[in-house]
DNA sequence: TCGTTTATGTCGGAG
DNA sequence: CTCCGACGTAAACGA
């Protein structure tokens, strides 16, 4: 990795450290003493404080704050960055076209500017996914019930209606919408549901179910889908993952796609 | 702000910096060659490359990749943070308790320890969000119609049925329940104004009308409204922000708590 | 491009 | 705690 470090240079040492870098591509973080505004679907200020400021070479900017998880401000990959110096302070401005977005982040004193050319060619992967579980549902119907029938995953019901995530036959030949959900379903998961048993009953004239598994459910939402007639089953998106493993040891997700 | 550089220190070096760091309560930015690991509600792995991993004193960690705007792995604030050398690496573990939830972070090779102690009493302000709207209209009701007045703000029509953001009557002494969106209003909006329409009606005999308000609305959208006998009205945080403005330059936020 | 859905969503607030 | 809804949600995916 290539570094280069200024630790409390002036605004224009910050600034020329900190335009080289976003003109190489590299990853430029700053700290120091600043003030935020951002202008643009909504607006914001941020008043005087220490912060830390992520530039990466793909456009993105976010201001950290010294806690929260989430950025204080920030703009998105695409967005353009520059930097100049105004009344003797180094003066970030980063522009979004499209919403049209603006950054500014006013440095009253730099402590601290990081450029470097970062490398990252890792593979990321995710496991235990809502696609799992669907991918579980399909090696293994029997997740959802005893003589639970697969026919289509991701069936445009209505095009208006949007995708049901599982719809197949329960073992009386009646049809059966499946809504997942890898955390616990709330009220939303039972109302879309909803949605896509009433697009699929308008088309047929077979009785068609609708059944919620999720690793758990509110109790409102419970007492909504018992409302409805849906039934409720408890299926976790680690048993789901832990399915796929046993499951043709070496099978891959492209398998099942 | 107290500031402690390290470029390219060895793995024991990186280690002693990043655990005094934690133990200060400073914000530790590493940046380095490394492998992540993360378990809990999900599982990822990621394999080697460079990124910047950004430790916060109330436990937040962020792992940054040298694209993109999310970190590639986080835990968030209330986690614990600790780093340890192992086979001459150093590896730094993040725990979340509930869920339990644990973060790894394998150093290959640290480039860069930058360990600060950051103050920031900042003032962070928000405008153009939905709670300005919700004022706006509580300024100026005929922002929804001419003749609307308004009951209530956030009135609780039913505590399993959740708050309508504003209930008012219109010139005919109907009941109205508005549903503001501060970006454009999908299905979702018009089904989440059914319920609370749905929830007064079902405790008074006089007509409730709904209206959503929202700066534009989908297709889908206005078709189920109608269908429902709701009516769209246009009405843009911009133009609530701007009527704030106007009424009683100095009046604050508080005033309308 | 618009519209919909997911997310290790996060975050805040009410009960 | 749980539950619910907003967010400058962002990001992925399909039409």
């Amino acid at each position: 990795m290539d570094l280069e470090v200024l630790v409390r240079p002036g605004a224009e040492g910050a600034a020329r450290a900190v335009r080289a870098g976003l003109s190489q591509g590299r990853v430029v973080v700053i700290a120091g003493l600043c003030t935020v505004t951002y202008e643009g679907r909504a607006r914001s200020t941020l008043s005087e404080g220490e912060r830390i400021v992520i530039c990466k070479p793909d456009g993105a900017v976010m201001v950290h704050r010294p806690t929260g998880l989430e950025a204080v401000n920030w703009n998105p990959p695409g967005s353009i960055a520059s930097i100049h110096v105004e009344e003797g302070r180094a003066k970030l401005v980063s522009m979004r076209r499209r919403p049209p977005e603006r950054l500014v982040v006013d440095m009253l004193r730099v402590d601290l500017v990081a450029s470097m050319r970062m490398v990252d060619e890792g593979v990321f992967s995710m496991y235990a996914s809502e696609d799992e579980m669907k991918m579980a549902v399909r090696v293994r119907p029997s997740l959802i019930e005893e003589g639970f029938r697969l026919i289509d995953l991701e069936r445009p019901i209505d095009p208006s209606a949007g995708y049901a995530d599982v719809v197949g036959e329960d073992r009386e030949g009646n049809l059966v919408v499946v809504e997942l959900k890898r955390v616990t379903a709330g009220r939303e998961a039972v109302v879309q549901l909803k949605r896509y048993v009433d697009a699929l009953s308008s088309r047929t004239s077979r009785r068609v179910r609708g059944i919620i598994a999720a690793p758990s459910i509110t109790r409102d939402g419970l007492r909504l889908a018992e409302q409805l007639g849906f039934k409720y089953v408890k299926l976790s998106p680690e048993e789901c993952h832990r399915v796929l493993e046993r499951h043709e040891g070496g099978a891959k997700l492209l398998d099942y796609v």
